[in-house]
RNA sequence: CGGGAAGUAGCGCAGUCCGGUAGCGUACCUGGUUUGGGACCAGGUGGUCGCAGGUUCGAAUCCUGUCUUCCCGACCA
């Protein structure tokens, strides 16, 4: 994938094209009506819209890039030489939500949003799985937060998708989070925008499209997965700051003496790569910075005073688990290496012991009701296929469906609410 | 868009019922003592009480209007 950017503003007709994406977005979209303001005649110092200079058409503030991308592609695309088009977007888009929870859903989020256009409807639904499969890994490897990869019901599709791949996650409360998403597009756009190609055969075709995306909702689901109550804890592979050193002294004696022995180590775990900061600021005591660098999730700290000195050791803390122990001042740097590597495992098995812990197969409507209501997490459930009834569970339970898992297994079964014949579980969470 | 709550010092809040010189904690500044889990003592700086009207000798406090924010719901990455 290349990298490339689109315009902020998407004209109104472009957004009518698809009438699916149409239908999804129009009700959460920011509207640019007027490009000017003047000073108000009758309140001084204040200013209005200046009613002269209503646009003819309306810009919408991209809620997501499809319509804006897609118009440029029908530009792009004119032979299976063009194909495929891998494209990737860093941007901001708004989204005026009703209701906004800060990280989860705010009216302007930042993200990446892919786009490609494949000349085969297989290519682009492999695109889509690889897609998903990349964020799941950067999930599970970088984040230390497993994610279920799914398929989405038809209710909960992307406005314009044939099919809506997905990660879900599962917070510390109980409650699932959708954290990214890759989208089948089949020929939707390219249908809406006139992207055809001709292919070998010099047959005109229109192409096949995918677009995924994650957001900052993932700093969300970072910090639900794994805080506790005295802050953060964030996983060494992706904190900005893996360790930090806090000198203990009384007077500028014992400062040397404890520098003699940090700075070398400070270099020797740069060389290891390793993002460290020796916090030797005089202005707050030691106390201050522990509490500190554990509120902002530090994984590792060191700390060394006098008394260590005299034994050659150091204390080190893991924020994850709160343990500390000493260790010899030898061969440290290697020793903290390691503690990393265990500390990002660590915090990955814990969240996937909670998940497993907090996936449950109900086949009982009370039982199903009464375990949202306690335990929460994931309920496995048969379900009859119908948007009716996913609609009444939602409506009765507040529960929707999170996914159909993918590799799910094949299950004759009853569905949960209306008895009907089911031929594998679905996976029911209450939701952010 | 419905239901609730709150706007007073940088931050967190009390004071409002019952009108009478603007308070507390924290942060900040100065000096001193401290430094192994968010130090202590002393002194000090800082606020048109969200905004606009009204009642009154006098309004943070009473009345009217208005704006904003947060929480809960419906909507959604």
């Amino acid at each position: 994938h290349v990298n490339a950017y689109f315009p902020l503003f998407v004209p109104k007709s472009f957004l009518e094209k698809e009438e699916g994406h149409a239908e999804g977005f129009a009700k959460e979209c920011a509207i640019v009506t007027h490009y000017r303001l003047k000073a108000d005649p009758d309140k001084k110092g204040k200013l209005m819209v200046d009613p002269d200079a209503k646009l003819d058409e309306e810009l919408i503030i991209r809620p997501t890039s499809e319509a804006i991308i897609w118009h440029t592609y029908k530009d792009w695309i004119q032979s299976y030489r063009d194909l495929p088009l891998l494209i990737n977007q860093w941007a901001n888009v708004v989204r005026w939500e009703m209701r906004t929870r800060l990280f989860l859903r705010t009216a302007e989020f930042l993200w990446q949003e892919g786009h490609t256009a494949h000349a085969t409807a297989n290519e682009a639904i492999e695109e889509t799985r690889k897609m998903l499969e990349v964020y799941a890994t950067f999930a599970e490897e970088f984040m230390a937060l497993p994610v279920i990869r799914g398929i989405k019901s038809e209710s909960e599709r992307f406005a314009g998708a044939i099919d809506t791949y997905c990660i879900e996650a599962l917070m510390q409360d109980g409650k699932a989070l959708q954290a990214g998403t890759s989208h089948f597009l089949g020929q939707n756009f390219a249908k809406a925008f006139d992207v055809k190609f001709s292919n070998k055969e010099n047959q005109q075709e229109f192409v096949w499209a995918t677009s995924w995306g994650v957001s900052t909702r993932l700093i969300g689901a970072l910090v639900m997965a794994h805080s506790d109550d005295d802050g953060l804890i964030l996983p060494p592979k992706i904190a900005p700051l893996q360790v930090v050193i806090v000198p203990i002294y009384k007077g500028e004696d014992q400062k040397s003496m404890i520098d003699e022995k940090v700075l070398p180590l400070v270099a020797q775990l740069k060389a290891l790569n390793i993002r460290v900061k020796y916090d030797d600021n005089d202005n707050a005591r030691p106390g201050w910075k522990f509490a500190e660098h554990e509120m902002k999730g530090v994984p590792v700290r060191l700390a060394l005073g006098a008394r260590d000195l005299e034994n050659n050791v150091v204390e080190v803390a893991r924020r994850d688990t709160k343990e500390k122990k000493s260790y010899s001042l030898d061969g440290i740097a290697e020793v903290i290496r390691n503690l990393l590597e265990e500390i990002q495992q660590a915090m990955f098995d814990k969240a996937l012991t909670y998940r497993e812990q907090h996936i449950t197969k109900v086949d009982d409507w009370n039982e199903f009701e009464k375990l949202l209501d306690g335990k929460g997490g994931f309920l496995s459930a048969h379900w009859d296929g119908t948007t009716e009834t996913e609609d009444a569970i939602k409506e009765k339970a507040k529960a929707t469906i999170r996914c159909i898992p993918l590799n799910n297994e094949m299950e004759e079964g009853k569905c949960i609410l209306t008895g009907k014949p089911s031929k594998q579980r679905v996976l029911f969470a209450r939701a952010y």
